[in-house]
DNA sequence: CTGTTAGCGCCTTCAG
DNA sequence: CTGAAGGCGCTAACAG
């Protein structure tokens, strides 16, 4: 039997008579064969292969997505490459260079990571299906919130609570990209203000490196430059957690003395009473793979997917000077 | 030119002049050239690509190990593919098949992930390196904890407290494998009672499923059917804070009515003040990772390395009934 | 130091 | 429906 038939009995191709391919199968079991990707790869051009490229994998969001991405993929037949790139406020991260995905996957899922122009020219230019989860250019497909929306409606929830001097702790440097959540969390939550006729005031604003430590510190140093501040909107739950540490350890009471409201639905929210606007990010992470996908086998495919979020009240805002 | 003199120039290999060297690499970077990866590892056998396995993403020590592995390989140029195998109480997993991993991988790093001694046989039968972080079979290499050592710590911290009746969180069933770190735990938990001459008691121990949820359910569990219950030792942060939580739904006071030890030091801890046993999982994915690439190399590696925790006292552990 | 020659294992085209 | 042949892009061994 040739190898040729071999092949397209494995692969389920047509021009195969039953027999010789329950035959081969046979064999292959009782063999233990298994094809070699690489030279599946190297023949046909495709890898089976998805390259996931996140800034972390230990912070809630891009865990969850990133799991719920690999589940999707892996039912599919498709592996799963992981590339972290490391986003701080301190130190610039390391490029995304896609010269290292090239012949090596067949559809790249950018997760929460924002890219500059350069950045994601360079990935359209692998010729290779590309999709976004969290937020990612107007041109591409993207799984997200409408996070415009998100910033806003956490910050009308401590206007309409009657705050006025709201702070906002924001996630990575708006340098870089103008499409990263945060910036357009930031946006809703100037568009909340400038509706409610408060005037926005930069110092307000500071960057908490989308985790507790960094939500704590910023949310330290804002406090100490602005004691007047009775509320904080944090664009992550994490770092909204940090903002009750520092508020603690300054001495204030949450929510007496200073409301925080986050974004996300972490599963440890409850345990604090923190009030948060939930997204379901296992998902988001599930359906954009399904979307790559679909983009991989030619399928047409919508240019977005919206999220639905809700507002989770908890204990963590209440009107200003609620307690004393 | 050949293709040969090509191939050397660019991997750096001796037998090439300086000046053709210079001369391959700058019209290599003017075409921008990348090597096709699947070429190359179908001629030499090798992938530079190491698979981690493990249940789940979305959990801190998960998360942490990962974030650390994928770092330390990224950094000596190896690519990371990662496989999810979701572990839960209610349904058995699916098996791991190494099968997927033939000639795909130069190396294997297990995750916390608890295999049967077929599992194991069978991914050994692969030839290839391979390490595990958790925990492992005694014959593997293997970076962990002193699990036992971190149970019974943590309950004679309760003991010494002066709780008698303290019940136990473990993490997955323990039916699967015989070296799970909740396995050890349990068995440090069993031993510390017994030292202190408190007769154990089987219905006292219950799977939480290493979440929050699962903790929460299970001491939820625990405690209606042993009111007497003073404290609890979860083998997991995640799995006290469901703890805590349970406790709350039943109008019970941490720690006056019940107190809760973790194992961990997740982020979260000092926010709700739970006492734990701190590890760096991070670290030992990073180390992990370069053993996996030293055996690669056929440098000889310890059998395995243990990593130092700390015992750390926080508000959620008290002796019994302080508060009244 | 450089070039030539065989493959690595699979897939695709074309004959039969 | 099946077989033969060529080639995917790279590396290893050997000549020169």
């Amino acid at each position: 039997m040739s190898t040729a038939t071999v092949s397209r009995a494995l692969r389920g191709l047509p021009n195969v008579s039953e027999a010789t391919r329950l035959r081969v199968l046979a064999e292959a079991a009782r063999l233990g064969y298994v094809p070699t990707p690489s030279a599946a790869s190297l023949a046909t051009g495709r890898t089976r292969t998805i390259g996931v490229l996140t800034p972390w994998v230990n912070r809630w969001f891009f865990a969850n997505v990133i799991e719920g991405a690999e589940r999707a993929l892996r039912d599919l037949g498709y592996d799963v490459l992981l590339y972290t790139f490391d986003v701080r406020r301190t130190s610039s991260r390391r490029r995304v260079d896609p010269s290292v995905l090239r012949h090596r996957v067949d559809g790249t899922l950018v997760v929460g990571l924002p890219l500059d122009d350069d950045e994601v020219r360079s990935l359209v230019g692998l010729a290779r299906p590309l999709a976004f989860v969290g937020s990612g250019p107007a041109d591409q497909v993207t799984v997200r919130l409408d996070d415009v929306a998100t910033g806003r409606a956490a910050t009308r929830h401590l206007l309409e609570l009657g705050h006025r001097v709201i702070g906002h702790i924001t996630g990575v440097p708006d340098l870089v990209s103008s499409w990263s959540p945060p910036v357009e969390r930031a946006r809703g939550y100037v568009r909340a203000l400038e509706e409610a006729g408060i005037v926005v005031e930069p110092d307000l604003e500071v960057n908490g490196d989308f985790d507790v430590a960094g939500g704590r510190e910023s949310t330290a140093e804002l406090l100490r430059r602005r004691p007047d501040v009775t509320a904080v909107f944090a664009a992550s739950d994490e770092m909204a957690m940090g903002a009750i540490l520092a508020a603690r350890d300054l001495g204030l009471r949450v929510p007496e003395d200073l409301s925080v409201v986050g974004v996300d639905g972490h599963d440890l929210g409850e345990l604090v009473g923190l009030t948060t606007i939930a997204q379901d990010a296992y998902q988001q992470g599930f359906d954009a793979a399904l979307l790559l996908l679909e983009m991989i086998n030619g399928a047409p495919v919508p240019e977005s997917l919206t999220y639905p979020t809700e507002l989770v009240r908890r204990g963590s805002t209440a009107p200003p000077g609620a307690g004393g």
